[in-house]
DNA sequence: CTAGCCTTGATG
DNA sequence: CATCAAGGCTAG
């Protein structure tokens, strides 16, 4: 997902910045302060903490995050002769204290998986100073401590509450990668295009581009299934901060452009902004309705209410980017795959705040990249020009230099979603459509832990009614609108598995930020 | 090969 | 000068 060629530009205060960045994920808690505790607020030393990677004692931080003193050893050791090992099980060896030893192919894997990084590993074997990443490790430290304390809030996100609920993965730690970075050169710089609209104080942001896609690649297992059992609750802190990061942008609003599918709506009071709507009003009218009558008008805008407007999701979306770069030093900065990590970031965080309860919160967590996936195309349909991919902040790429840059995985994603795109465009989805689709998605009755089978299924019925007769009434020169619509599911669904393997790989490879959401839905729906 | 302890040296 | 995360050393 990172996008060579890629050279978005966003809005002050960032720094304008041409070289490699550094893919620091850090908090968003402003200026660190002096205090460098090695102890919790509760008095508990930190040093209690145990081994992500085999539950040993802590000894600090090694390569990333806090590790115990053997695996960062065997880390050390394994990048540095370059092992490579093989596991002579299922790559899902148990790894504890008495049984890290048996198996040093899981072992790694672990390693990579909880986010170490085999960057840090000195190829010039340098000894002692620091890195240029111990700023970095502070701040994690005071996220922790800022974690404890928001521990008591941890409610209307938590999914699943895990016996290991990765609460040892390394917040945000993030150092540079040593993995082939390019800087762009001007005329890159100028194959993106910020939307005309963007706002006056809109500043040149270029990002590098980070073609580190066709790397060798772990096995696409998924292994450590205890690593699984997530949580949004690391989460309620970033997403209670997103109203005030709203002022630094709010007068910048884009104004998307409206097009024949205008998707611009009014919000009426009725419903908050950016919640679907309750439950008992998807169900409240039985799904044997009278056709003729409006209710599956009435439904959809009801539906509509729930969404949120694109302006506003691009203006949060914006100010988190922006002030996750002001939070940062020189060499600091995101690169492109993180930024478009945490474009996706911040989408989910509002498909989370969309989502009304914990059966919402369930199915979310099960289709999230199909939901993405319908969120981008969406937007490509409504404001994506021909040779352009439009993003969540209103910016836009050339798909061709994309293509021309990318990997294979990446170049086939693209240009698979792309003929979707077309497919949506020529079928001329519009926003109603879009929606009842994302509904669609959402209320899949084959999720096998959902307790309320038959009310997900009734409301796939009526969501699916309403989208059959708005296609009916709305577009009736188009007698199959309604079959051609529902035919794009499968390949939605294709590609958004597709994301999520590619994701993963680049998960393993450190590349993922691992206290994102992103990474958490990664990891809940392979539970 | 492992893992505990030691040495180093940039950083604030 | 203290800190602490790098690499080094070595007995087991």
């Amino acid at each position: 997902m990172d996008v060579p060629g890629y050279h978005p530009q966003l809005p002050q205060p960032l720094v304008p910045h041409l070289g490699n960045y550094t893919a620091d994920l850090l908090n968003l808690e402003g200026s660190p302060t002096s205090q460098d505790s090695k102890t919790e607020p509760d008095g508990r030393p930190q040093s209690e903490e145990s081994c992500p990677i085999c539950g040993d004692k802590v000894s600090g931080y090694h390569y990333g995050l806090l590790t115990c003193e053997s695996c960062k050893g065997f880390f050390k050791r394994s990048v540095q002769n370059n092992k490579h090992y093989t596991c002579a099980e299922q790559q899902r060896c148990p790894m504890n204290l008495s049984q890290r030893k048996r198996c040093p192919s899981c072992r790694f894997q672990k390693c990579l998986a909880v986010g170490m990084k085999k960057e840090a590993v000195r190829a010039d074997r340098m000894r002692g100073g620091r890195n240029k990443f111990g700023p970095l490790y502070r701040r994690d430290r005071q996220r922790k401590q800022q974690k404890v304390y928001d521990q008591a809030n941890t409610g209307p996100y938590r999914i699943k509450q895990g016996t290991t609920p990765w609460p040892t993965a390394p917040n945000d730690l993030y150092p540079v990668s040593s993995h082939a970075s390019m800087s762009l050169s001007s005329d890159a710089l100028h194959q993106t295009h910020m939307h005309p609209n963007m706002g006056e104080t809109g500043a040149l942001i270029p990002l590098d581009c980070t073609m580190n896609e066709d790397r060798d690649l772990p096995p696409s297992s998924l292994p450590y299934p205890e690593l699984y059992h997530c949580t949004f609750s690391g989460f309620t802190q970033e997403k209670r901060e997103m109203p005030l990061s709203y002022s630094l942008v709010h007068t910048n609003y884009p104004v998307h452009p409206t097009s024949n599918n205008s998707f611009t709506y009014r919000r009426t009071p009725v419903s908050s902004p950016g919640s679907a709507p309750s439950s008992s009003t998807l169900l409240s009218q039985a799904p044997t309705q009278n056709r003729d009558s409006p209710s599956s008008t009435i439904f959809l805008s009801q539906l509509l209410e729930g969404e949120q407007e694109e302006s506003q999701l691009c203006a949060k979306v914006l100010a988190s980017l922006q002030r996750e770069q002001a939070n940062r030093g020189k060499h600091d900065r995101l690169n492109t795959f993180s930024i478009m990590c945490k474009m996706a970031d911040q989408t989910l965080f509002g498909l989370v705040e969309w989502a009304r309860n914990n059966l919402w919160h369930l199915l979310v967590s099960m289709c999230w990249s199909e939901l993405l996936v319908l969120d981008h195309l969406c937007r490509q349909v409504t404001y994506g020009k021909e040779s352009c991919i439009y993003l969540v902040t209103g910016q836009q790429i050339e798909v061709s230099t994309i293509i021309s840059q990318a990997g294979v995985t990446l170049s086939s994603l693209v240009s698979r979603t792309q003929d979707l795109v077309s497919k949506l465009k020529v079928l001329q989805l519009d926003r109603h459509e879009f929606v009842c689709l994302k509904y669609l998605v959402l209320f899949n009755p084959d999720v096998k832990s959902v307790q309320s089978r038959r009310q997900v299924e009734q409301t796939q019925e009526r969501v699916n009614r309403a989208l059959m007769e708005h296609t009916q009434q709305n577009h009736p020169g188009h007698s199959d609108k309604f079959g051609q619509l529902l035919l794009r599911l499968p390949e939605v669904r294709s590609i958004s598995l597709q994301i999520e393997e590619y994701l993963y790989q680049r998960h393993l490879l450190g590349d993922l930020p691992c206290n994102s959401l992103l990474t958490e839905m990664l990891h809940t729906k392979h539970n």
